[in-house]
RNA sequence: GGGCGCGUAGCUCAGCGGGAGAGCACCUCGUUGACAUCGAGGGGGUCACAGGUUCGAUCCCUGUCGCGCCCA
């Protein structure tokens, strides 16, 4: 028995669980043991995350795939999992310390702290897999992982020592993206570019060997920068070697101010004349274009900031080396200073003393930290990198030749444009979430990789015995002792970047390296599907790493979705205040609402501008669903065993079985193209515009009547295309559409696990060729499958299709002009059917019920001609008269036949340009030709009939 | 500066070589045997602009203007 109303929220919970009684989604179920597999790999959200419209966007696309490849049979693994989201989560953490006012991280030393974030994990992390849940998402939740899991922390580590062992992961000390809030390194990704409006300073540095003299600009050289206090650690100046201005100064040197070091003029490309003044500082420790130059230059790198961002001098080596004496004052005055108090103190320094010649207002592009948002500072150290262009390469080959393709197809030049210009990946962080460097240093700092800790131990006091450093003994007991070893062999404190382990994902979930049986069923994995957003975060890393692994593909298709934004199309921000939250949206209209919407709007290559009015809609579609059901319940419809639609006699069964078949095609074939907003569309307007408009109107007439075998069989189609319906909605609209299997008749299992209506794709025209190819020897398509539909797959009716279709249009059209003639609907209409053949008469009495209810008809008869007064109407080639003499008001009929002519005359001035334009005739396709002709004929007939119309009326008066 | 994409009905968007479409909004009408979360009907667009290719351009090409996003 269906409720009266719809209500989601019930019937969501109800379904969940259903669900899980039946562990309907579980990977390997037993029936399936033979089944073909469907792999998809949820991108894992973060353990700190919170579902967004993104991640409901993302999920309901896979979700849709998920449940289509269920229903066509496969054994279906969507693998679920968290990521541990290094910095996030270590941020959460850290604030909840401060919040409760527990001592900070530091304090509490690393173990503890650890300690800490995984009681944080367990008491709040997660959230998001509820919220999955609550979205429908038909993950097998069984195997539910976590990248700091044990297994996956073992494929992690023993990916970073083979890499490592390869020459792949090296340790490096260069300039990297430095986060003074965070105290980390951060890779490039993870840096974002901000257009910042500030200065340009313009700086006097005095020639060596003359006096200096702010009024004569022959004693000084003037450079321009974005970043005055850098200039401590300046050790040379760069001037374009075409520069004509400079060019007898490169060789020279100058004093740099405030500082007193003695600094070279430098000739290098790098320097743009057209900027500033033409001449650049050169900052090689804190600007990685400077690094460069201080590269090819052999110039000395001078840190002087700390890891927080402050100036540090004093005790700075580098700095001091080869000073001046008398410099002290400035070394005490900046140290410790932040990097941008230091800034303003530097520049009145520099004007006191008449070093500045100007100050331009200058926007330029600056670092932040896309987590701390603080400006992110070049920075010299130690740290580990992936070789990535090494890495990248078959990766790169892979989706040249097609063995992966981007789904829409103009992704793959966005992932070549990056991967060919691949930088080296720094994957070292200096945190304490995440999965810890196995790297082990000696006492003079020799590294010892090794999967555990045992292992590099043995290898480190080997080394150091060998090299008489240590004893035999001494060796012995290190090695049974760790406290004994504690000062000599120290482990790397750093840990590796989220994103490593992510890369990971597609074949460490499956049990790699552990277990070979679920990799070699479920990898590759079928489809990703995800956002641009991270196609170069995680995409291009997953592919880089499951081709050097795995030695294949991670997947062979990668669907990416557009972003959600708002409806003016901003992307959503908490800052901005423009979030939709999905979960509101989910009490709201449901589940099943949100999902249809998602999937609706999912058009390729395109942003999403949500409105919540479209999520309205479409509960509202869920409500006609739900309805027209409890209408078929009502009405005793119900599915006899062995009901074959095929073999329907009533016309109107056979029409519905026609565009049943129809919309099921449509729906597949849409799905198997990714075009999830095409199939969406396609139930909706089956469901909506052809089932419930018109088929169960068309159908009340028998229904309502005496018992019959026409009503018997109408009965059983009302139930078959309904259950129909519901399996095609079912990948969008799980909740409602399970309920209602449930409600409407004993059936032996879920909906989830049922049949999909269509087995095996029809085909298209293309397939066909192919087919043709193959038959004719191709061997290259000889090996496909020949898929060939069933009788039932491929059923179609064109003459049910004809005779439904002239009903329905006939009755529009009289709708129609009742409306336009403002006839109420009190009043009946007669009709007469012109010239109709013993065909349409006999059409015509079958249908009379029907088209006198819901035209507002009264008699309906036959003649020859037209009454006098009559409005006629033409259908399908069919001339329909209802005489309206008296009823209808002749200035607006004459009027609408008026506009009518026009638009026939119109139609057939347009096609005769086209007929006689001998061009048009010679080169377009016969079959244009041939429909332009046709097209012609119709104008014509059509124009002469409302002539003849027109004539009619004129008796009307 | 380089790349990608977008300008189609009031709004959100499909369509992408042969007669301009949907949903929402709007207007009119409706207690018709599931559904007012509904039904019936209707108005509304030089498909940004300018050239070119073509028998034919909203669709392909070039340019201009406007708007996004990504990378320097």
């Amino acid at each position: 028995m269906i409720e009266k109303t719809y209500q989601p929220a019930d019937i969501e919970a109800r379904m969940a669980a259903a669900w899980e009684a039946e562990g309907a989604f579980k990977a390997g179920r037993p029936e399936r043991r033979d089944a073909e597999p469907f792999t998809i790999m949820i991108p894992p959200p973060n353990v700190t995350g919170s579902l967004h419209i993104g991640h409901a966007l993302n999920n309901t696309l896979q979700d849709v795939l998920c449940r289509f490849e269920r229903m066509r049979g496969r054994d279906v693994l969507w693998q679920p999992g968290m990521d541990h989201a290094g910095i996030a989560t270590q941020m959460v953490v850290e604030r909840q310390l401060m919040e409760r006012k527990e001592p900070g991280r530091r304090e509490m030393g690393r173990e503890k702290f650890l300690e800490r974030v995984w009681q944080w994990k367990a008491e709040s992390g997660g959230l998001i897999i509820n919220q999955l849940k609550r979205l429908g998402a038909s993950c097998d939740w069984d195997r539910e992982r976590f990248t700091m899991d044990e297994g996956l922390s073992r494929a992690v580590v023993k990916v970073f020592v083979e890499l490592h062992a390869q020459g792949l992961i090296y340790k490096d000390k260069r300039l990297v993206n430095w986060d003074p809030k965070l105290l980390t390194a951060i890779s490039d990704l993870e840096v974002q570019q901000i257009e910042v409006k500030g200065s340009l300073w313009h700086l006097r540095y005095p020639l060596q060997g003359v006096t200096f003299d702010p009024a004569n600009p022959a004693t000084y050289i003037v450079v321009a920068t974005t970043r005055p206090e850098t200039m401590l650690g300046d050790s040379a100046v760069a001037v374009n070697p075409e520069d004509d201005r400079y060019r007898h100064l490169v060789g020279k040197k100058v004093v740099l101010p405030l500082v007193g070091r003695l600094i070279p003029i430098v000739a290098d490309d790098y320097s743009d004349m057209e900027k500033g003044s033409g001449a650049v500082k050169i900052t090689p420790a804190h600007d990685f274009n400077d690094f460069e130059v201080g590269r090819r230059h052999n110039l000395p790198q001078i840190n002087i900031l700390d890891i927080e961002g402050k100036v540090a001098l004093a005790d700075n080596e580098d700095y001091l080396r080869d000073l001046p004496v008398g410099t002290d004052d400035l070394v005490n005055e900046l140290h410790g200073m932040d990097r941008f108090a230091a800034r303003k103190v530097i520049v009145q320094r520099m004007e006191d003393f008449g070093f500045l010649e100007k100050i331009e207002p200058h926007t330029s592009m600056v670092p932040h930290g896309d987590r701390s948002g603080v400006v992110i500072e070049p920075y010299l150290t130690d740290q580990w990198y992936v070789d990535a262009q090494t890495l990248a390469r078959p990766a790169i080959a892979a989706v040249r030749s097609g063995a992966t393709t981007f789904v829409p197809k103009n992704w793959e030049k966005t992932y070549f444009e990056w991967m060919e210009n691949i930088q080296p990946w720094c994957i070292s962080r200096q945190l304490w979430w995440g999965h810890q460097i196995p790297a082990w240093y000696g006492p003079d700092g020799k590294v010892f990789v090794a999967e555990t800790e045992e292992e590099a131990v043995g290898k480190a006091l080997g080394y150091y015995v060998e090299k008489d450093m240590i004893t035999p003994e001494q060796g012995a007991e290190m090695a049974r002792d760790p406290a004994a070893r504690a000062d000599f062999i120290t482990r790397d404190e750093d840990v590796l970047d989220t994103w490593f382990s992510s890369a990971l994902w597609p074949f460490t979930t499956l049990g790699w390296p552990d277990d070979a049986t679920d990799v070699a069923r479920y990898y590759p994995t079928n489809v990703l599907v995800t956002g641009f957003d991270i196609i170069f975060f995680w995409v291009a890393r997953m592919m880089m790493m499951g081709l050097h692994f795995m030695k294949d593909v991670p997947f062979p298709t990668i669907y990416i979705h557009a972003l959600v934004r708002d409806e003016k199309g901003a992307k959503m921000s908490k800052s901005k205040g423009n979030v939709i939250d999905p979960l509101n949206l989910i009490d709201t209209y449901g589940a099943d609402a949100l999902r249809f919407t998602l999937a609706a709007m999912a058009a390729q290559g395109r942003d999403i501008k949500l409105a919540t009015s479209r999520v309205e809609g479409y509960r509202n579609f869920a409500t006609k669903l739900w309805n027209a059901c409890r209408f078929a319940e009502m009405n005793g419809c119900a599915l006899p065993a062995k009901f074959d639609h095929t073999h329907a006699k009533e016309t109107l069964n056979r029409w519905i079985a026609h565009e049943t078949v129809a919309a099921t095609r449509e729906v597949t074939e849409a799905l198997e193209a990714y075009r999830f907003n095409d199939a969406a569309g396609a139930i909706y307007r089956f469901v909506w515009n052809v089932y419930c408009d018109w088929y169960l109107e068309l159908a009340k007439p028998v229904m309502m009547g005496a018992d019959s075998p026409a009503k018997a069989e109408t009965q059983a189609m009302v139930a078959w295309a309904r259950d129909e319906i519901l399996k095609l909605l079912h990948p969008f609209m799980p909740f409602i559409t399970e309920e209602l299997w449930a409600v409407t008749a004993a059936r032996p299992g879920l909906l989830t696990l049922e049949d999909w209506p269509l087995a095996k794709t029809v085909m298209s025209a293309e397939r066909l060729q192919m087919m043709a190819m193959a038959a004719s020897g191709d061997p290259l398509i000889a090996p496909l499958p020949l898929l060939v539909p069933t009788d039932a797959e491929g059923f179609s009716d064109p003459a049910a299709e004809a005779e439904i279709g002239w009903v329905v249009e006939l009755i529009t059209a009289i709708r129609s002009l009742r409306a336009e003639m403002n006839i109420t609907p009190a009043t009946l209409t007669p009709l007469v059917l012109i010239g109709a053949s013993d065909d349409i008469k006999a059409r015509a009495q079958r249908w009379s019920d029907v088209m006198k209810r819901l035209a507002r008809l009264g008699d309906i008869s036959f003649a020859d001609r037209a009454p006098d007064g009559a409005v006629q109407l033409l259908v399908r080639g069919e001339v329909a008269a209802l005489p309206l003499k008296g009823v209808i008001d002749v200035a607006a009929e004459r009027a609408r036949l008026t506009k009518e002519i026009a638009k026939a005359d119109g139609d057939i001035k347009r096609v005769d340009a086209k007929l006689t334009n001998e061009k048009f005739v010679a080169n377009a396709p016969d079959e244009i030709v041939e429909e332009e002709k046709t097209k012609r004929a119709d104008a014509v007939a059509r124009r002469a009939k409302l002539d003849e119309a027109m004539e009619r009326l004129k008796g009307a008066e």
